[in-house]
RNA sequence: CGCGGGGUGGAGCAGUCUGGUAGCUCGUCGGGCUCAUAACCCGGAGGUCAUAGGUUCAAAUCCUGUCCCCGCAC
């Protein structure tokens, strides 16, 4: 097998493990500023790249004519592709002979697009699962080869989640990427009306709101951590939530309801422990270490 | 040179503007109370105030340099 492997994102990073022995090519989005300052940072498919020692590409736009020629050139037996961040024109799905296989991080036709995990949990869903599809050149509307399931668990982070998803993904291709390289596969088409959108995650939408219920708010929680990660205002100033759990307590939207063990806070209906919270400009901490800090004490509210 | 916050006993913070006794909540250790407790009471240990220099009778506090941590923007 002789494999092209479009990645970007972590999602992807066991599946190039798994197929490191075919790719033949990396190709992953050009390094972006990351961090503080303005040091570029390479994605974490480039850095697996390099440590196995592989030939990576970064284009801006792999549409780009000199880039499907370079493409062309590898002979491949097909691209695979997963959250690599740009859509594949045409042109660039044909340079292979196989054309473009997709892992995909949901049930297809649900949550198509840029952020199907955190949609699923955003949700409340109670079930995903990993489709791999043969590209066209729609946004995921690919025939379907295969789709792997599995149970998403009440307490399941996205980064939790993504990491088994990840694992569920280099499982399907090492399974199937030798029958496919053979046209020896399934092609299903999708059912455009049951299809659902999972659009790219914005930052405003990982802000919680004491006026929310519990329920909806740690779903939030759940649906954007690590990342973006969960934020939310209070009159001891915005802080970012790393870690929370459910609680039975409840009262009325932003009072404090125990300081200890956990801190406490209740919601519109509801109330959740912020186990781990990082205020602006301050470390990581518990979320008692904040209250002893901030002076917080049951009875007091928030906003 | 993108903007900004911060480094004070083991933890989280106040004190810095207006130099002059090391403060608060928690933890920890010892004792007490209680059927019991993450509750309450009493007592103790523990700090070169990031670092180097400067000003001053006197610096956590004012001035200058350096190191480190973090938030936002990206």
């Amino acid at each position: 097998m002789n494999l092209i492997f479009f990645a970007t994102a972590e999602f992807a990073v066991p599946s190039l493990y798994a197929l490191k022995e075919h790719v033949c090519l990396v190709v992953s989005q050009p390094d972006r500023p990351g961090r503080r300052g303005m040091k570029l940072q390479a994605s974490p498919i480039k850095q697996a790249a390099l440590e196995l020692g592989l030939p990576v590409e970064t284009p801006e736009k792999s549409r780009a004519p000199e880039f499907v020629e370079r493409l062309r050139l590898e002979n491949a037996d097909a691209l695979v592709v997963a959250a690599y961040g740009q859509i594949l024109s045409q042109a660039v799905l044909d340079s292979a002979n196989r054309g473009g296989i997709n892992l995909h991080g949901s049930i297809l036709p649900k949550y198509r697009g840029a952020a199907p995990i955190q949609r699923c949990i955003l949700d409340g869903e109670n079930e995903t699962g990993v489709t791999l599809m043969q590209m066209d050149k729609g946004m995921d509307t690919g025939d379907i080869i295969e789709i792997a399931r599995t149970p998403i668990y009440p307490d399941e982070t996205y980064g939790e989640l993504q990491g088994r998803l990840a694992v569920i993904a280099a499982d399907l291709a090492t399974e199937w990427m030798p029958r496919i390289v053979e046209g020896n596969y399934p092609r299903i088409p999708q059912s455009n009306d049951e299809a659902t959108h999972a659009p790219k995650v914005q930052k405003e939408e990982a802000e919680l709101s004491f006026d929310r219920d519990a329920d909806e708010e740690y779903n939030r929680y759940r649906a954007f951590t690590p990342a973006p990660g969960a934020w939310i205002k209070t009159n001891a100033g915005q802080m970012r939530i790393s870690r929370m759990a459910r609680s039975d307590l409840d009262g009325a939207s932003g009072e404090i309801l125990e300081t200890a063990p956990n801190l406490t806070v209740a919601f519109q209906s509801g109330a959740l422990q912020f186990i781990e919270v990082q205020p602006e400009g301050k470390k990581r901490m518990s979320g008692r270490d904040f209250a002893n800090g901030a002076r917080l004490r049951p009875g007091l509210r928030l906003i």
